[in-house]
DNA sequence: GTTCTAGAAC
DNA sequence: GTTCTAGAAC
């Protein structure tokens, strides 16, 4: 089967009968919505329902496989009316889809279990509170075992409903689905659906489900040693079970045995504790450091406070070994003369490696009490969580900073081979280093407490905003598509800008630049000093341009030999005269050499020294308004012979090639030199700076944002204009053939998109 | 930036 | 088996 062709003859041919499959728990409206659809819908519509398929009664799948079939043979379009909550069991349907003369759609039902059994219980409610319980029973346990569909499948489109307001949305949507017309295929509707870096943690968190899972089930009652306030938890009743995978298919309506309700219920608690957000975290130099701990229980409360009024949902606990400490003692006490919610904050004892496996309590995050060289052993808790945490906490951690100064944290994701991950679910460890007052270790601050108090604040400051940094990053939490890990509102006066930046991220990999710089910087290190006597890496340290001076944050790009070719270019363009469109005083013009799309120039600055975006000033201002103009100039002339192309003129945050250049491309992106992720993240995410907001920003401020994150590059594919989202670049290909949705606002808006002039682009809507 | 390719995913 | 991605080398 050759799904390429399915995408790309969609939009053209027309009157395609529709296989709907309808994928959701018992009671979450599917044959309402097959209902629904059929009563005002002009397509002729047949709805397979396995419930009432044998004569009113419930039928097989053969059964519904072959009236689908005879259905599409006939030229109707179908819903498929039975849970399809496993994948296996989908997939016979999808291929009934067969070939591109069919449009395969999922519309996923995913509403809250609490409603999907309240209307199942309704349904059976005449049977009395029993059959209420096993629906109950039922409902969970299928949603427990769901698995979401996915284009990869065979679905062409895929139309997520999380809520009654998305369904009645979807429902007329196919309701106003003419017999001659079709929809955009993609996925439409997920909620989260920013990227990798959410796949990548969901991935994270399915794999450390599976044990976590098992044990839950099986030993489920361990001696929680403390104060938990999860057991009675509040929060139980409004969450909702977010597991997947396989169901076991069949019915509503029969299913009954294993599970018993009560066992349903435990089962619920368990999941719905451990979505909650929670970082644990010891009291940060009180021990080994030898902080006063009057004035340190004050600071954690203060900052406690702080923080926990602005986590809607997250926990912070604080951890002590043993029932005596005094510590957690005079924290208690201090809190409960503040009003902070027990449910956000409390205490626990033991121990911070084992909260799960000893104690029940699950935490995503813990911190760690580190030192300055993030190194293991050391005694206490550094040396507990090194060990825990095996030799790939220090490997993780090497990757991502070589040192932390006092006030600083840094957040380091575990691998999930780590036994820390695998049997305790904590997917970060953000170390935390915070001020001395023992002589005895490096950096004392001789009884300083003015000094030492601001160090700690900021500690815990750093501690917090690392762990909402992890949850600002995960499924449900949504990310804007171009933010960065930039702290907002949450300003911290000690660290620098650097510090900040270079500790703030959270990478899940590698990020690349820095890792190669790191390296080698590594090996000639030798730091600088800051206020407090440390040492760390400073990035004037990095490797020195020779030729022109440089800003510093191009000097940390290091250009390869193939990343010169623009700059040899700009420096000597009458030596290339045969390639160039335009040569001028101040810029250069050419083509793409691999163009992106049908049309893609480049408009070449000639500065020496002006390498790439980071290194534009207020003085570049002239530089930047001629570029753009001779980029309109260009795009004008395109549009002269194709009135229907539309321009983009924009930076990459993080050119690949060396001396700043400014793209203008026409956004059908119609290339075969565009093959991967990366090409299409670099033109179509935060990462491309659109040349009239570097304009204003270089004004204003003297800088332009750089949204250079790599995570940019390898989020999950989505149209630039539907913003559907695709598991490939060639299906993501096919269907930008064929897109004609309106562009998203923000590029209507500014000049960002160039169209010919007096062509009114998106007639559609 | 591209090319090449191993191996993952289908 | 083929398709697709992602990492290394350049």
């Amino acid at each position: 089967m050759d799904i390429m062709d399915v995408d790309e003859t969609s939009a053209p041919r027309e009157g395609k009968p529709v296989l709907v499959i309808l994928v959701g728990a018992p009671g979450s409206g599917k044959s309402t919505f097959g209902e629904e659809v059929m009563r005002s819908s002009t397509r002729p519509w047949v709805r397979v329902c396995q419930d009432t398929i044998g004569n009113g009664k419930a039928g097989t799948k053969a059964q519904c496989l072959s009236s689908a079939t005879s259905a599409l043979k006939d030229g109707k379009s179908v819903f498929i009316d039975r849970c399809n909550l496993d994948r296996e069991q989908r997939s016979e349907f999808i291929k009934l889809g067969g070939g591109p003369q069919i449009d395969v759609h999922a519309v996923v039902l995913d509403l809250p279990a609490k409603l999907c059994i309240s209307r199942s219980v309704k349904r059976t409610g005449h049977e009395g509170n029993l059959q209420g319980g096993k629906a109950a029973a039922v409902v969970n346990r299928m949603l427990q075992h769901k698995e979401l569909p996915k284009l990869s499948e065979g679905f062409n489109r895929i139309t997520f409903c999380q809520n009654v307001d998305d369904v009645k949305n979807a429902i007329s949507t196919y309701s106003t689905l003419g017999p001659l017309d079709s929809l955009p295929h993609g996925c439409f509707g997920q909620k989260n659906p920013d990227s990798k870096i959410q796949v990548g943690i969901m991935k994270f968190l399915k794999k450390a489900e599976v044990p976590l899972a098992a044990a839950s089930t099986k030993s489920d009652i361990e001696e929680p040693t403390s104060q938990t306030p999860g057991k009675n938890n509040s929060y139980c009743k409004e969450k909702e079970t977010l597991a997947s995978i396989p169901e076991n298919a069949n019915l509503e309506t029969k299913e009954v045995e294993g599970q018993a309700v009560g066992s349903a219920g435990s089962h619920d608690n368990q999941v719905c504790l451990n979505d909650i957000p929670t970082l644990a975290f010891p009291s940060i130099s009180t021990s080994d450091f030898q902080f006063n701990l009057e004035k340190a229980a004050d600071i954690i409360v203060a900052k406690v406070a702080e923080f926990s009024s602005k986590f809607s949902n997250a926990r912070l606990v604080l951890v002590d070994l043993s029932h005596k400490s005094k510590i957690l003692s005079l924290v208690k006490a201090k809190v409960a003369e503040k009003n902070i919610d027990t449910q956000k904050f409390f205490t626990h004892v033991g121990d911070i490696t084992h909260l799960y496996s000893r104690g029940g309590l699950r935490c995503n995050a813990i911190a760690n009490a580190a030192n300055w060289r993030l190194k293991p052993g050391g005694g206490g808790v550094n040396a507990a969580i090194f060990n825990a945490a095996g030799p790939e906490l220090e490997s993780a951690t090497k990757e991502k900073v070589k040192s932390l100064s006092p006030g600083n944290a840094a957040v380091v994701p575990i691998p999930s081979s780590s036994h820390l991950f695998t049997r305790e679910g904590v997917t970060h460890v953000i170390h935390v280093l915070g001020p001395n007052m023992n002589p005895q270790r490096p950096n004392c601050l001789n009884n300083d407490y003015n000094k030492g108090c601001k160090i700690l604040q900021d500690a815990y400051t750093s501690l917090f905003e690392g762990f909402a940094s992890i949850m600002k990053n995960q499924p449900g939490q949504q990310v804007g598509r171009s933010e960065k890990l930039e702290r907002k509102s949450l300003d911290v006066p000690v660290r620098s800008d650097y510090s900040s930046r270079k500790y703030f991220t959270n990478t899940d990999q590698k990020s690349k630049r820095d890792d190669d710089h790191g390296s080698e910087k590594s090996k000639k290190y030798k730091g600088t000093q800051d206020g407090l006597g440390l040492t760390f890496p400073d990035s004037k340290d990095e490797k020195v341009d020779s030729e022109h001076r440089r800003t510093e944050r191009s000097m940390s790009k290091a250009w390869g030999s193939w990343a010169q070719a623009l700059h040899q270019i700009a420096m000597h363009p009458e030596k290339h005269k045969g390639d160039l469109l335009e040569i001028s005083e101040d810029v250069v013009v050419l083509n793409d050499m691999y163009p992106k799309a049908r049309k893609h120039v480049l408009v070449l600055a000639r500065t020496g020294g002006l390498d790439c975006l980071a290194d534009v000033q207020k003085e570049h201002t002239q530089l930047l308004n001629k570029m753009h103009d001779v980029g309109l100039k260009w795009a004008d002339k395109f549009l002269n012979e194709n009135a229907s192309l539309v321009f983009r003129l924009g930076y990459h945050s993080a050119p690949s090639m060396r001396q700043l250049h400014l793209h203008v491309i026409s956004q059908d992106f119609e290339s075969t030199h565009l093959k991967n992720k990366k090409h299409w993240n670099s033109f179509n995410t935060a990462f491309f700076r659109d040349s009239v907001d570097v304009m204003d920003e270089i004004s204003s401020v003297g800088k332009a944002a750089l949204k250079d994150d790599d995570k940019l590059l390898s989020m999950e594919l989505r149209c630039h204009r539907c913003r559907s989202a695709h598991p490939n670049i060639p299906r993501l290909k096919s269907h930008i053939g064929s897109c004609q949705s309106p562009y998203p606002t923000h590029l209507l808006q500014n000049g960002r998109l160039v169209p010919a002039p007096g062509e009114p682009r998106n007639s559609v809507q």
